[in-house]
DNA sequence: ACTTTACCCTGTAAGC
DNA sequence: TGCTTACAGGGTAAAG
């Protein structure tokens, strides 16, 4: 469920909760397929005696640097939330894995679909993040960078930027914002994009994403699959939405309605006036 | 090398 | 109220 910026105001928060130089003294897991690391034998066994020294995001991983040349990720996938306890998680109808903390904090991981993954990695284990694509809040997503990576691509530039090995970081929700903001149709081929389009969905794709982390991430709904933060914590981002969920809906500037299809087995919204193939 | 498809899971909301 | 269906912001593996 969490991209870029729901993740991104998810580790500034675990920044805020005075983690660093902490040290982890236990885990508890209560679904295993929630614990990826191939070759960890026993996250639980390893976890105790390690030492808090970053805590980071990359791309939508929440990345814990740790002593001992060792990282642990965690990818929140659809519905996996973060909850910051005093002590070992009591009635979370959906906690799959704790991590306890010497000063007797304990970071929940809760995550109703169980498609969240944790991994505990040691140094030069190959990781997923070795993967990953460019950060598009760096100078690294470049106009260059973008005709190049997007030459010879036939697919839909909607399915191109879910790719987390071209970008790292953007989902549903902000591949549909920044396309409308860029006026692209989300059907175009990647390579069918003019040099002036390549501007636009750059310019776009770092507009939407700013904006939403000055909002603190998006939270749709009321369901459990809705995005929160730490505690519970909702984002503020859904009243910048543009198109996201919003078929039938009049454009914000054109007033015709939106149109609601799908690309990538993704919901994808876009305005049909605006965004011409 | 790139693209498409099936699949992983549970919860919520809408329609009847 | 209860049942059924569609949908959900993530990604992988395997096949084409």
């Amino acid at each position: 469920m969490p991209e870029l910026p729901e993740v991104e105001s998810i580790v500034r928060e675990l920044n805020q909760a005075d983690l660093i130089g902490g040290r982890w003294s236990g885990a508890r897991i209560y679904w295993p397929r929630t614990v990826a690391a191939p070759d960890a034998p026993d996250l639980a066994a390893a976890v105790p005696g390690l030492g808090i020294e970053r805590i980071a995001r990359r791309g939508k991983f929440i990345v814990f640097e740790l002593t001992q040349a060792r990282r642990l990720l965690i990818h929140l996938r659809m519905s996996g939330r973060l909850s910051l306890d005093k002590g070992w998680p009591q009635c979370h109808a959906h906690a799959r894995l704790a991590l306890r903390l010497e000063d007797g904090r304990v970071l929940v991981f809760l995550d109703p679909r169980k498609f969240g993954r944790v991994w505990l990695l040691a140094h030069g284990e190959p990781s997923p993040l070795d993967a990953l694509g460019v950060e598009p809040l760096s100078p690294a997503l470049s106009v260059p960078f973008l005709t190049r990576r997007l030459a010879g691509r036939t697919a839909a530039i909607k399915t191109l930027l879910l790719n987390q090995t071209l970008i790292a970081g953007v989902g549903n929700i902000y591949a549909d914002e920044a396309l409308w903001e860029a006026r692209i149709h989300p059907l175009a081929p990647g390579a069918a994009l003019r040099p002036d389009a390549m501007r636009r969905l750059r310019r776009a794709l770092r507009r939407v994403l700013r904006r939403a982390l000055r909002a603190d991430g998006t939270s749709l709904g009321t369901g459990k699959g809705n995005f929160y933060g730490l505690n519970g914590r909702p984002g503020r981002n859904q009243t910048n939405l543009k198109v996201y969920r919003r078929t039938r809906l009049p454009c914000p500037a054109c007033a015709r309605p939106i149109e609601r299809i799908v690309v990538a087995q993704r919901s994808t919204h876009f305005c049909p006036h605006c965004q011409k193939r």
